[in-house]
DNA sequence: ACAATATTTCGATAATTCTGGAAATATCGT
DNA sequence: ACGATATTTCCAGAATTATCGAAATATTGT
């Protein structure tokens, strides 16, 4: 995970729809859930989602799994979890001295 | 920190000179760096740069302090503590226990 | 006032992103 | 084969973003 593939993926997590996709399909768990599924919550039009998927599908945020008619779609915890320890590490260092002086 | 700033700080985060800028000034510490300084160490046209900083300083993620002609940028430690830790908890939940399950 | 330094604003262009209706594709059950 | 369901691809337009040279602004020292 260098420095630029954060930045894509970051840059994939930083749109409201994108964000709550990933929201609903951490929360699902490791069975995910359907694109029809994400939906039904987030109330956006079919086309609409299928590109922010797709976004998110190419920096490998989430992976996807055929079943039928169905496609299932489940967060990459992994990888969030890489951006995550670099946004931290790569990025904060200093944060928690700075968390402690502060209080 | 809701949602929807998360993801305004994410997209400012999510580009790759933005996210050296951010790197560049959390690692510089509390004192910072003058935009000059970043200027240096990034090697990019000044204009391009101001743009950048523009961003960040729109999403609070850093904050600066003119002393003369020289502009100090800081990072925001507390608010990139809150980006990273919407992502961990709002957005990451389960990750730990999915880590554990894998070894 | 002037020259030098630091940074921003202007202006213009190119490139990318977002959105969503309509049509296409894929799969299923009958 | 057909109709229904699930999802993508096509297409277009609007909006936003990225880039950077040139000019403008602000500050300092002399």
């Amino acid at each position: 995970m260098d420095l630029d593939h954060a930045a894509r993926c970051l840059e994939k997590l930083g749109h409201p729809t994108r964000l709550r996709i990933i929201r609903l399909l951490v929360r699902a768990g490791t069975d995910g859930l359907s694109v029809g599924a994400v939906k039904e919550h987030l109330g956006i039009p079919a086309s609409t989602l299928s590109h922010h998927i797709l976004h998110l599908v190419s920096a490998g945020l989430i992976g996807q799994e055929r079943r039928g008619r169905i496609l299932r779609c489940t967060a990459n915890y992994p990888l969030l979890d890489s951006v995550v320890t670099l946004l931290t590490e790569e990025c904060c260092t200093g944060l928690t001295a700075v968390r402690k002086r502060a209080g």
